[in-house]
DNA sequence: AACGGCACCTGGTCGC
DNA sequence: TGCGACCAGGTGCCGT
């Protein structure tokens, strides 16, 4: 799935076709998602107008004149911009079709996605209210890291992911983030110095505003909101890149499972 | 409270 | 060529 970065990819690419039309009909093909898509959701949002479209965490949230949309992308979502010529294929869960006539179309194999409407002035969900701070804000720094990390045993990949701690990194993002800041993804959290994660939250902000840069990363299905690939893969260091050579060392990199996640990195280059 | 593990799905790839 | 095993970008929830 979309990690942060693929999924601002989608908000600033559906974004500036959306914002300011109206919804003008709901299609929902298929209901089965994560959480079944709730059967007065195309009732309610049908003739709202779309105020705006932001992320919070892997999120999108569009803002309607009477609630808000809350779409999440799971493992194999994608959301892009098309038309009504464009033919519908297996996995495409709903459509909106907007005035001005673009269909705003969600694709997603797995159904690890979900698509919510919350009505009423104030954005509130469950799904919401234990997060932690986004990664490219201020709040999300080195001390930030290493107060909450003290005593904790957990590996620091796994702390790393807790979306309760920050949002956003996924596992793509958290091999990568964690080879550039020279931190074996194994060690015990509690066990990481201050130094050390301040290393670590320089370079997942730098890795990641690099990745929304590129466009995010396609591995297989990932599409933008233009319903174009992204292109950070070819800039991944560890990721997917088992037994093959560290570009710092060039000796072969490691592969191990942590919280049943591929966890790749360098024994030489990480400690 | 913290942590590990499972479950939810489909589809692609790999080895036999 | 076919088939089963395994793996994949996430995360809520369960039990310990």
């Amino acid at each position: 799935m979309p990690e942060l970065p693929e999924v601002e990819t989608t908000c600033r690419g559906i974004a500036p076709h959306i914002v300011g039309t109206s919804i003008d009909h709901v299609l929902i093909r298929d209901a089965r998602l994560r959480w079944p898509i709730a059967d007065d959701l195309a009732a309610r949002l049908t003739g709202q107008r779309i105020v705006s479209v932001e992320r919070r965490a892997k999120y999108l949230i569009i803002s309607c004149d009477d609630g808000f949309i809350l779409a999440h992308l799971g493992m194999t979502g994608s959301l892009r911009i098309t038309s009504l010529e464009d033919p519908v294929k297996a996995h495409d869960h709903w459509d909106f079709m907007l005035s001005g006539g673009a269909v705003l179309r969600y694709h997603d194999p797995r159904r690890f996605g979900s698509l919510h409407y919350i009505a009423g002035p104030q954005l509130q969900h469950p799904l919401l209210t234990s997060l932690g701070p986004e990664p490219l804000s201020e709040a999300f720094t080195g001390v930030y890291l290493y107060q909450l990390s003290r005593r904790r045993k957990q590996a620091v990949k796994l702390f790393l992911m807790d979306a309760k701690i920050v949002v956003g990194v996924g596992n793509i993002y958290a091999n990568e983030a964690l080879f550039a800041a020279g931190i074996d993804p194994r060690r015990a959290a509690g066990r990481v110095s201050l130094r050390r994660y301040e290393l670590l939250a320089a370079h997942v902000k730098r890795i990641l505003a690099s990745a929304i840069e590129r466009g995010g990363t396609t591995l297989r299905d990932f599409v933008g909101g233009d319903g174009k690939p992204g292109y950070f893969a070819q800039e991944l260091s560890v990721y997917g890149r088992a037994n093959q050579p560290c570009i710092g060392c060039h000796a072969l990199l490691k592969e191990v499972r942590l919280g049943q996640r591929t966890t790749v990195y360098c024994s030489t280059c990480q400690n």
